[in-house]
DNA sequence: CCCATCTTGCACCGATCGTTTCAAGATGAG
DNA sequence: CTCATCTTGAAACGATCGGTGCAAGATGGG
């Protein structure tokens, strides 16, 4: 049995982050953490607490996943606002087009099951999303976007980062997922006739940080 | 008690359909269900048959009642492919700031809980999703776009859609949920410079079919 | 070794899940 | 009226929910 834990506590947390990722909150019961850990109900309550906490952790886990490759994604110097939000939904793209995660988005799983979470998850989640809003606003702004033209891009292309989450989930595919970034990125913004000139157009959709 | 029913069976449905769009199929529990419509459990299973009957048959209520306005919206001559767009997400505002409503679409919210859904459940919510995606290629086409471009706007149009029902179940202002809806219809489509003559910019976006 | 400490599997808790049963009461046809 | 039919509230079903208690076994410091 035990005197020293069995298993590897990062790895059973990023599994059953999978689980909330692919179930949602409510539909992921204890039975499915502990057959998605491969951990008895004693270590997992032990080791992460109850199931709201452990769904909190999981969130985290996310952040920490993903967050750095956004980040990483809008770091680089890029030609236009419309290379940075081919950049950011070029990430997205790429996990949902990993095999070994589950469909969608969790943070998009976990906002459409508002209802039924608790305050302190609820206000997580929000947190994460409005953080990465703001990284792909001063992303836009570096990319030298207008400071209006940078808040609206950012709203758009986290609005598309979530449609593709919703699509994904419902079974469109890869292609039709590719259509929709492609578009969001190809969108001018508000100031019509600046940004447009030349760098958008150089640079096909797609194939953005891959 | 009874011998005739006791209630409104067409405002029953409407009622759990709305527990089903606040709170998932999930969370919506029997409990949840009686107390939303205000019928016992008797009278629930009675009249509708079991849980996922009953969900189906608020797919099919939620169908009939938004379906109709989105074909209105759709149906109208419309000046440019744009102007499409403009009038679809303008019908799904109209739904997300009706206060009598839940936040979000029951369809979007179904489709994120895909997993939780029976075979039948899914298959409807996938149909009810492609019907739209149609209505909305076909207006396109009605409005002068080529197939290519009415193929993918319609995909784009309905992504933000869902956009729209994720952020507004996580809280974002009605204004944001503007700016979305109005950049989506500012998507030129992909023939580049064809389209973008003249029809597309005399109408700005927003203010339509309001 | 000894023993406090930790981990684990298993059984079990009360609560809630979706669903069924049933008796009581209301109805309408004969 | 009689009586078959229907509706309703309430109780109860087995299953599953999230969570806890506990004894058995493993560990490492003394």
């Amino acid at each position: 049995m035990a005197g020293r834990k069995q298993f590897d506590v990062d790895e059973a947390l990023r599994r059953a982050m999978h689980v909330f990722w692919r179930w949602g909150y409510s539909e992921a019961s204890i039975d499915r953490l502990t057959e998605g850990t491969g951990l008895g109900r004693s270590s997992l309550y032990g080791t992460f607490g109850d199931k709201s906490t452990l769904f909190q952790k999981s969130l985290q886990r996310y952040a920490e996943t993903y967050h750095p490759l956004y980040d990483q994604a809008l770091s680089g110097p890029h030609p236009s606002p419309s290379a940075v939000v081919a950049a950011y939904l070029q990430v997205t793209l790429n996990r949902i087009a990993d095999p070994t995660v589950p469909d969608g988005c969790l943070l998009t799983v976990s906002a459409t099951q508002f209802p039924a979470l608790d305050a302190k998850s609820r206000t997580m989640v929000r947190a994460m999303i409005d953080r990465l809003r703001a990284m792909l606003e001063q992303a836009l702004l570096a990319a030298g976007a207008g400071e209006q033209e940078a808040a609206e891009l950012a709203l758009c292309a986290l609005a598309t980062n979530k449609s593709l989450a919703v699509l994904s989930r419902a079974g469109f595919s890869s292609d039709d997922l590719a259509t929709v970034a492609a578009a969001a990125a190809r969108v001018p913004g508000k100031t019509t006739l600046t940004a447009l000139s030349s760098a958008t157009d150089t640079q096909g959709p797609g194939k953005v940080a891959g």
